[in-house]
DNA sequence: TTGAAAGCGCTAACAC
DNA sequence: GTGTTAGCGCTTTCAA
């Protein structure tokens, strides 16, 4: 059995206060009963109880995170970001998987398991606006993503629409102008796919080209061979275009692969941009043009948020939404001058 | 305030055992005074405080996973198959990321940060065969990986030096017989790199092919530009060869770019084979050849012999080395028939 | 500067 | 069947 407080004031000859009063740094303690304890924590190698700890303080030191899952690049590398802020306040993360399944987000929301911690960061997918009062927790919430708008909680999300419009921007500024969409969802206005298709028929109407309903390819889940199934199916559809926007960078390889086998060279015959900026857009064949959607930003901007809220110190401090930045990358897959082909 | 044991109890005009027993299912209870506690919690929103269950249950519920970086994608596909296991056994799983640096899995094994969880599946990156004592801990642990043998402590890995001989007789038997490697670390024994250049030494040496030193590729990092800048300098030194094998996916997707940048074709010039089967080696242009070296079943394994630990049946059970089954997935970089190419 | 003691919310003997 | 009570290990008034 592992040391405890009584242990150690028992052979340092001294009270469990002192103890603690060093374990805590307290500052009023003479050097000689400081040195005891010391001797006698390092002897019997005694670590606090955090359980104990946590008890009396109400406090973990942990907070929550939940994403649809890390198999998703993106996920991923949003979770590393988040870990590593985490650790900068000494924090620990715990990470649930929801798998984006409505029912196991509500239940997540709901469920204890989350008392372990002090605060969730909640990446929903399946949920939706209609969802919104299930974000009222007796809890410390930041609700990242475009699922759900205007909630009871502060929310930290990305410019989805201005983006995607940019993007577009990019494909007709280099002289393209039958823009195919891989990534779209059915009857979705809000969500990921709902907004970037926004951002899209935004750019088209600005620059006066027509939108196309054949050009737009729907999928539900964003892997990889959903891109390649989508594109698929608008090759075999007959429909023209000479570039596409990939709601994500896994659907724009997905769909690259495909135009390459088909025999359309990438961006010689067709431009490809994506959305996200993942690790390995860079280093793809040929590397992808995309959107910096300012994810590390997020992951930071999330913990800080938590933590305020954590602290409590203005409980009736409105909720805030937080909009990262965005960046057009420009590489190989749309370049920017037309110029570059084959 | 949360409401407590004690709310719930003077609303339904029972003791606190009484609501205690209805809520851990103690048959016992007439239904009466069970409806009559049912309502007081519903009316309550009473929720059970886990850290006090835990402090006198002495079990959190919780494990801790310790992986170098979750924007590996390695380690992301196993975190996400550990998540997934743990949550079948009502198990949250919370991670740390150590950066693959020896003195912060040393620190994290020690530190106190474990306390939250009921144990730790532990990957090092940066400790060796030295730090072998460094694993006797105060708790229970899983280790992952090729970085130390014969702990104090159960360990799941993969069968490395069987499965690269298979990789590389798979290249031997399709014709190669000028294999470059792509990941190897100078003076490595054991480790994923140590262990995988040995078993491709082995292949060579079954076959009668002679073992070429300019043929090794060195680097330390596997991400994909390491492949990448790997690659570059294997063609830059002018050595000839008809096949690469990469020690992990991301390395070998990596040198397939940059060989396909070079106008070299894979797999006409050069085959191509990986490690790990990743998610994305089956949509990479060529589809990647690899080894699937079992993540799965690790991660699996892994969560079931922790629980066996945590559960502590038979303290004294030494401790046990469990491999995994590893498997060529043959894809387009390298195909079993040397007649493919171009 | 240090000690004594209460109590965080829960579980599990043990009593009734 | 249900109530009483003693802690789990810690922090924190309050006294000394």
């Amino acid at each position: 059995m592992a040391a405890t407080l009584h242990d150690v004031a028992r052979l340092a000859g001294v009270s469990i206060k002192t103890v603690s009063n060093v374990i805590n740094d307290y500052p009023h303690i003479r050097p000689a009963t400081r040195e005891k304890v010391e001797k006698a924590i390092a002897e019997l190698g005694y670590t606090p109880n955090l359980t104990a700890r946590n008890l009396r303080s109400g406090r973990t030191g942990a907070i929550a995170l939940a994403v649809p899952d890390l198999g998703l690049a993106y996920f991923a590398e949003l979770a590393a970001a988040v870990i590593a802020e985490a650790e900068r306040a000494h924090l620990v993360v715990l990470i649930e998987q929801t798998g984006g399944d409505r029912d196991r987000e509500l239940e997540l929301l709901r469920s204890g398991r989350l008392k372990l911690t002090d605060g969730l960061i909640f990446s929903p997918l399946g949920m939706g606006q209609d969802d919104v009062a299930a974000l009222s927790v007796p809890y410390p919430l930041v609700v990242l993503g475009e699922r759900i708008f205007d909630g009871p909680v502060d929310h930290v999300t990305m410019r989805n629409v201005e983006a995607a419009r940019a993007a577009t921007e990019h494909l007709l500024a280099s002289g393209r102008r039958r823009i195919a969409v891989v990534g779209a969802h059915e009857g979705e206005v809000i969500g990921s796919a709902g907004l970037r298709l926004r951002g899209y028929a935004e750019a088209l109407e600005a620059h006066g080209v027509p939108y196309d309903p054949d050009l737009i390819g729907y999928t539900t889940l964003w892997h990889r061979s959903n891109g390649a199934r989508t594109m698929r199916e608008l090759l075999e559809r007959g429909v023209e275009f000479d570039a596409v926007f990939g709601f994500n960078d896994t659907l724009a390889l997905g769909a690259a692969r495909v135009l390459q086998e088909a025999g359309r060279t990438v961006p010689g015959d067709v431009a490809v941009i994506g959305f996200d900026d993942l690790d390995e857009a860079q280093y793809s064949i040929p590397s992808l043009t995309t959107v910096d959607p300012g994810r590390d930003w997020i992951a930071r901007t999330a913990v800080t948020t938590l933590r305020e809220r954590i602290a409590n110190t203005d409980p009736d401090a409105p909720p805030r939404l937080l909009l990262a930045d965005f960046r057009i990358v420009e590489r190989e897959s749309a370049p920017a001058s037309p110029s570059a082909t084959r």
